[in-house]
DNA sequence: GACCAGGCACATC
DNA sequence: GATGTGCATGGT
């Protein structure tokens, strides 16, 4: 009988081998990691990606820059990412937050224990587990498991887990049972979204996948948090 | 034209 | 505490 670590190994060499490295996250700085992560929240990475560029053109992707400039200029410049005006919103608070309490610099960060900066995160509207957790992960490099709906429909559709989970519970699988290695989370969370946007679409049923061949996790039902 | 996309806050029961 | 709803552009 396998225990749950060695298959979730077992998920992560399969996905890696068959996909790939994914080289995450795309984005230069960790402000822009940060901005991507706000800006993609329920919205296709094509559509971030354009939204992102006029921040770019303008000359804008700087802390104290966008927290300067005119919310409504925001909310057109970040328009193809969708829910505009919403997002204008999310990354003013985000930019208030870290232009007040940081000086607008994210290198101010560093000694800040990962659970306070997420408290911290999650304080700001707008910011909810997913992205803090990104923002911690991939912009920040600490050991956090971020999970999301792909992780969630990938683990289920292969019957990996056996009813939904919620967020901590599904982020708990993954870290009580690894070790906080950043680029092992860094790579696995990847591997999951590219598993659930290549192959365990909603519809039709996922085909081809490389996790077809796997059974189920038993014993995570009533992971606890 | 329907469906989907790397969530979150808020209203309502 | 659980469930429902608004938010919006752009690709398939």
């Amino acid at each position: 009988m396998k225990t749950t670590r060695e298959r979730l190994l077992e998920i992560y060499r399969l996905l890696l081998n068959s996909l790939g490295p994914q080289h995450w996250w795309p984005g230069e700085t960790p402000f822009e990691i940060a901005v991507g992560a706000i800006l993609t929240q329920n919205t296709s990475w094509s559509n971030v990606e354009k939204a992102i560029a006029n921040l770019k053109a303008a000359g804008l992707l700087d802390a104290s820059k966008l927290h300067a400039l005119d919310p409504e200029e925001l909310a057109t410049l970040v328009r193809p990412a969708g829910y505009f005006r919403v997002k204008a919103k999310r990354l003013g608070n985000f930019l208030t937050w870290l232009c007040d309490r940081y000086d607008g610099d994210m290198q101010s960060f560093e000694g800040i224990p990962t659970g306070r900066l997420r408290e911290e995160l999650l304080a700001v509207s707008g910011i909810g587990p997913e992205t803090a957790d990104s923002i911690l992960l991939y912009a920040l490099n600490r050991p956090v498991f971020v999970v999301d709906t792909y992780t969630a429909r990938v683990m289920a559709r292969h019957g990996l887990i056996g009813e939904e989970l919620d967020y901590p519970q599904l982020q708990d699988l993954f870290t009580s049972n690894l070790e906080p290695d950043v680029a092992l989370f860094n790579e696995f969370h990847a591997l999951l979204v590219m598993a659930g946007k290549n192959y365990c679409k909603p519809r039709p049923h996922c085909s081809g996948c490389p996790l077809e061949s796997l059974g189920v996790i038993p014993g995570v039902r009533n992971s606890t948090r």
